[in-house]
DNA sequence: TGTACATCAGTGAACGCGCGTTCACTGATGTAC
DNA sequence: TGTACATCAGTGAACGCGCGTTCACTGATGTAC
């Protein structure tokens, strides 16, 4: 009777909810402050828009602000969050025979197809994209996403020891090689967004590039050329 | 004819400043505070610290700690600060022949061999130590301790590129070597934090067999055992 | 189709809190003669 | 050795600011009959 729906809930890939006049309105002003966050952070800066300005570009109160994201940081973490959980959920549909480490770049790869998508659902992929550059030219931000990225290396880490029956407190390689994976996605990011093209192509070819160079990197001593 | 002199300036090996009573003051009321802030962050907690706890158990005004502290955060890593440049020092006196990751394992190595005294001249190492933990297990903290680390390792990495006589930017290698180091120490950082063994030995052993598990980790598949 | 009641998103105003800043001032240390 | 002045570490009190919380309330959506 009440089936007619078109925002269906973006999600993860779970069950999909129900519809409701309510749960619609919710998911409306839920997506305008966050697309009002984002873009106010993109223009004028992260720590130079309030939580009001949020509230007030999306037209409602900064009460309201706060029942939707319990901080700041969490709606500016929101789209993050979301592109994570595709990847850790790639990672987990990788084959079991594969190497570890090829395991990873694979993830990275497909999730990236479908992330851009999910995106989309809620904001444009181009204000994402423009907001991560924000991310890590603004210290607080760059710190949080850091501290983020290593919770997730966490969870991926643990990931990968069930794939090879490990114990992750055993053995260090399921931990190391997800450090070693993470911390040349970081370069790439930190150089990306210094850049002038900030397509997600380029970050995607910047990041395969430098997974390239992790085997020259840590072998021996460098030819000089 | 003042030439008298106990607590002669810690500094990086710096030309050895000059003595003077009101220096010497200034150095025992920074002194007081950073013991007097890292005893409360260790005892009652970071965020329950406030800087007003702070300056009342030196015994100065909260005026005065900002004269010598630019924010609490800077309080908090005054000692990582030193330690960091010891190893940045390390790194350059390395051999040119060295290959570039056993360069960063040696200078590791030799740099806590001497950070211990050094840091010992600001507060005792053991506060420190502990320290440490409370910052890896304080999100605030941890957050800009990665954003730190993150710094760091670019001026490594630019140390690293300048003795291979490379372009930092043209160049991918030296940005990953570095990086993949770093999140290897970071890794055994976080799993000496959350054990029971608190000393800088046991870090150390961690340090190690960790970097040892670089190659096996990323080499092919994993022998299942 | 209509009425009565329940739920719950959103309101608005006020508040607590701690960081970091500003101001005009005091008094000890240092220096010149 | 003493006097006059300069420097500058430290004071104390008040303030601005933004995050996040609390409170009692309104009105739209949903549901039962």
């Amino acid at each position: 009777m009440k089936m007619a729906d078109t925002a269906v809930t973006a999600g993860n890939g779970q069950p999909v909810p129900r519809p409701g006049l309510r749960e619609r309105k919710k998911q409306r002003t839920r997506d305008t402050l966050l697309r009002s966050a984002l873009e106010l952070f993109t223009e004028q800066g992260y720590e130079a828009t309030t939580v009001d300005d949020i509230a007030d570009a999306a037209e409602v109160s900064q009460r309201t602000f706060f029942r939707y994201f319990a901080s700041k940081e969490e709606a500016a973490f929101f789209v993050s969050r979301l592109a994570e959980s595709h990847f850790v959920d790639a990672v987990r549909r990788r084959p079991p025979g594969e190497a570890p480490l090829d395991a990873l770049r694979q993830s990275l790869v497909e999730s990236w197809d479908t992330i851009g998508e999910a995106i989309e659902q809620l904001v444009p992929l181009e204000l994402h994209m423009r907001f991560y550059r924000v991310i890590e030219s603004t210290p607080a931000l760059l710190a949080a996403h850091l501290r983020r990225a290593t919770e997730l290396e966490e969870r991926i880490a643990r990931v990968i020891a069930d794939r090879e029956h490990l114990d992750v407190d055993a053995d260090p390689r399921p931990r190391v090689v997800v450090a070693v994976f993470g911390a040349v996605i970081r370069v790439t990011e930190r150089i990306w967004s210094a850049g002038d093209d900030v397509s997600l192509a380029a970050l995607r070819q910047l990041n395969t590039a430098y997974l390239d160079q992790v085997e020259p990197a840590l072998t021996g001593s460098w030819r000089t050329d």
